[in-house]
DNA sequence: CTTGAGATTGCAAACCAATTGTAGTAACCG
DNA sequence: CGGTTACTACAATTGGTTTGCAATCTCAAG
């Protein structure tokens, strides 16, 4: 997390990723539930990738079934308000795009930690892509590795 | 053993690579079954990602399970032998690797269809995560997009 | 502010890909 | 060839995701 910005500053800054991504519900025609605004908070304050299982757990006091957060991340990814990755054996987690600069994982293969890296590289060959007769060309792009961490506690072991 | 095909009609790469692939079947201490040898050929004759449910409708005319294609196939990555790679809707195809180049691939997010891509970018961005303190660092790149024909045929339409 | 149309939700049931348990079978080593 | 044990088929099960539907809520028109 940024050390120079305070946590007013940083809530001020939800606040403004939250009221972008409600102006992008609306302007596609959905409706502004509290549900929603309550996914949408626990998917800004999470600042990363999240499994759809936690974001239902944060937002449970607020009796939010877990089949609706289902339907609202599935309309949340097709509006662009978040982006699915992927784990290495298959599992989705969601992350909030709104706002933010384009960037990809690191995750570990054995505590699951992900990591940012901001760079990208792809950009060219989305071009590339395009060139070849695609539309609507997006990319994914995930690093998988054992964290240091775990590389220590795994030691002698062969995965 | 399938009766329609001889010996002689396998193309003989693809006979390399199966004899690659099961000699690293038993290198890693596994046994060379019927099974495991009906769904190496079909990976093999794919040259692509392929569906599990897919390998299975290949193989089942040897009365293979489904549940062994999951289990082979499940130690077929873990060995190296095939690589999974990810639809946007987040189901999961597998590809054969032994004996390949690395790539990646443009994904039709409409048809399906898959092609490939021989450029890789990002081998270099490997080592900078392996620098980061990461071991066993690998990668995993996908490109979507509507393919020229999908375009056409949906022309006004709104994904 | 009130109200009605229709989008959204909660709940439960259904769904389906993937996994697991187990008894029988087949691979492979000596 | 015979014994050990990995592997398979089959069926049952799991767990994540979706769906149907009645009740509820949003929002804009009045």
């Amino acid at each position: 997390m940024n050390p120079l910005m305070s946590k007013e500053e940083i809530n001020r800054d939800d606040d403004r990723l939250l009221e972008e991504a409600v102006a992008m519900l609306k302007k596609s025609g959905h409706r502004v539930t509290q549900p929603r605004i309550a996914i949408l908070k626990a998917l800004i304050s999470e600042k990363g990738p999240i499994k759809i299982e936690d974001i239902h757990r944060r937002v449970s006091d607020r009796n939010c079934d877990l089949a609706t957060v289902y339907r609202c991340i599935g309309a949340f990814e097709k509006i662009g308000i978040v982006r699915r990755c992927f784990f290495p054996d298959g599992s989705s987690l969601f992350e909030f795009i709104v706002g933010g600069d384009h960037h990809h994982h690191i995750i570990c293969t054995s505590c699951r930690k992900v990591e940012t890296i901001d760079v990208c590289v792809v950009d060219g060959l989305e071009r590339l892509v395009h060139n070849r007769g695609y539309r609507n060309v997006s990319h994914m792009l995930e690093f998988f590795g054992v964290c240091e961490n775990c590389a220590q506690s795994e030691d002698g072991k062969t995965d």
